[in-house]
RNA sequence: GUGAGAUUAGCUCAGCUGGUUAGAGCACUGGUUUGUGGUGCCGGGGGUCGCGGGUUCGAAUCCCGUAUCUCACCCCA
């Protein structure tokens, strides 16, 4: 039996209807804050997230699905969203168009991972980027609009928000913490290739001694220059003002390079290891990083898989109808009113001949509304009976 | 990539230290005396016990390998 790859599931009913039901929601909300629907490819060059997400990230170094094609193209399924529509949003000359652009998106991306709970090697996310405003105001806009959307479905969650600085007040930063680095003893090997590659991730080390050593570190806080420190504190008082509340958390530091300045994170106790159901953050650097015209930009993307395995589909209610005949000579004539009836309702139709009770269960194995039914009476007076299986009541039609 | 646990019917799982035709519940399906459901009663189908080797008179059961799943590390949504 051939079976789907590692990492990789279908999605049947009734666990699609959720996935459904929660993208439903999204796009309203996010069509509401004033979002357009963005689609892009799958597949994309290589070099795009080797640029974007960093080739210091593992996502870059050792979980992409990258293959040569049959025109020798190195090329890469998209192992997240933002580079592909950065991308677009570059190469459809939006940037030199100028102005605000808001789109979402969602879709399948890939990571060659081992899977676990909340980690799949294909796995979706809904997403949303909003080019050209540096105002502090759409960050809040945007966390605004992410909790309205995990609001729907009562999740435990924490927000969790930091600030990582920008291209003034970041590599003087970067500088000062490596210094501090090299006169450390100790610190684990990840913490130590970090610090080769992107140092201000050792905060984000879960080894308990490297966060000892950490303790006296000069912390990415204290050091931000005015224009960053300053929009971090009206992102904290306008949350309060909103009653959003948050936890800031100076080791929050995202995995993907491209993040500057705002960086949050939704994570959820239900969830397991891997509690983060959404993440984002300010990229303002990235449109020009790929070629574009500097672009203050901002996003977010929500894992679908786990917050789907957090909320509860909707009840399904019994609605349509079933038809089924009582008599061979009622087949064909009941085949035809089955049909008429589907302009504007379900219908499903039983093909054998039963007994009512026989139709009846069957409807209601169905969970549809109504059962109707021919059988000889019915066909003398060319009628067909129907039961509301809801109301328990009956009554008849006349065909016409 | 590393580690631990699992794999028996469509689903959830029993099956003791190896011993005849491998079980249960749920689900599915048929009937319940001839036109009334969801909740009664009776019956039925369905398993090369993940796959491949080995030990043994005999393996679902013990050993080795392999695949997949699950959970964790790493990292992320």
């Amino acid at each position: 039996m051939i079976k789907a790859l590692r990492g990789m599931k279908d999605t049947l009913p009734p666990q699609n209807e959720k996935y459904l039901y929660f993208l439903e929601h999204c796009t309203q909300i996010a069509k509401r804050y004033g979002f357009e629907f963005i689609e892009t490819p799958i597949l994309e060059d290589t070099g795009l997230f080797k640029r974007s997400v960093g080739e210091s990230s593992d996502i870059v170094g050792k979980e992409m699905y990258q293959f040569v094609d049959k025109g020798e193209n190195d090329v890469c399924m998209r192992p997240e969203g933002t580079a592909g529509v950065v991308r677009s949003f570059v190469e459809n000359k939006l940037d030199r168009a100028g102005g605000i652009h808001r789109f979402f998106y969602h879709g399948p991306m890939f990571r060659y991972e081992r899977p676990q709970k909340g980690r799949l090697r294909q796995f979706h996310q809904f997403g949303a980027e909003s080019f050209g405003i540096e105002s502090y105001l759409e960050d809040v806009n945007i966390i605004m609009m992410l909790k309205k959307i995990l609001d729907k479905f009562e999740i435990n969650y924490t927000l969790k928000i930091n600030s990582l600085g920008c291209a003034t007040c970041m590599p003087p930063f970067r500088e000062k913490l490596v210094t501090f680095l090299d006169t450390l003893e100790g610190l684990c090997d990840d913490c130590i290739r970090r610090k080769a590659t992107n140092p201000i991730r050792v905060f984000d080390c879960k080894n308990e001694h490297c966060q000892t050593l950490l303790i006296p570190a000069p912390r990415l806080n204290d050091n931000l220059c005015e224009s960053c420190e300053s929009d971090f504190t009206n992102i904290l008082k306008l949350l309060d003002k909103l009653n959003i509340s948050y936890e800031v958390d100076p080791n929050l530091v995202r995995g993907l390079d491209y993040y500057s300045k705002t960086a949050f994170e939704f994570v959820s106790n239900d969830l397991g290891a891997q509690n983060a159901v959404a993440g984002g953050g300010r990229y303002d650097r990235l449109v020009e990083f790929l070629g574009g015209r500097p672009t203050p930009a901002i996003g977010f993307a929500i894992g679908i898989e786990r917050i789907l395995e957090m909320i509860e589909a909707p009840q399904k209610e019994r609605h349509g109808y079933y038809f089924g005949a009582l008599c061979d000579e009622a087949i064909q004539p009941l085949f035809i009113e089955a049909d008429k009836k589907r302009a504007t309702n379900k219908v499903t139709m039983g093909y054998g001949v039963k007994s009512l009770k026989a139709h009846l269960k069957a409807a209601d194995k169905m969970n549809a509304q109504f059962c109707a039914v021919i059988g000889e009476d019915e066909l003398k007076n060319a009628i067909v009976w129907v039961k509301d299986l809801q109301h328990k009541r009956e009554e008849t039609y006349t065909i016409e």
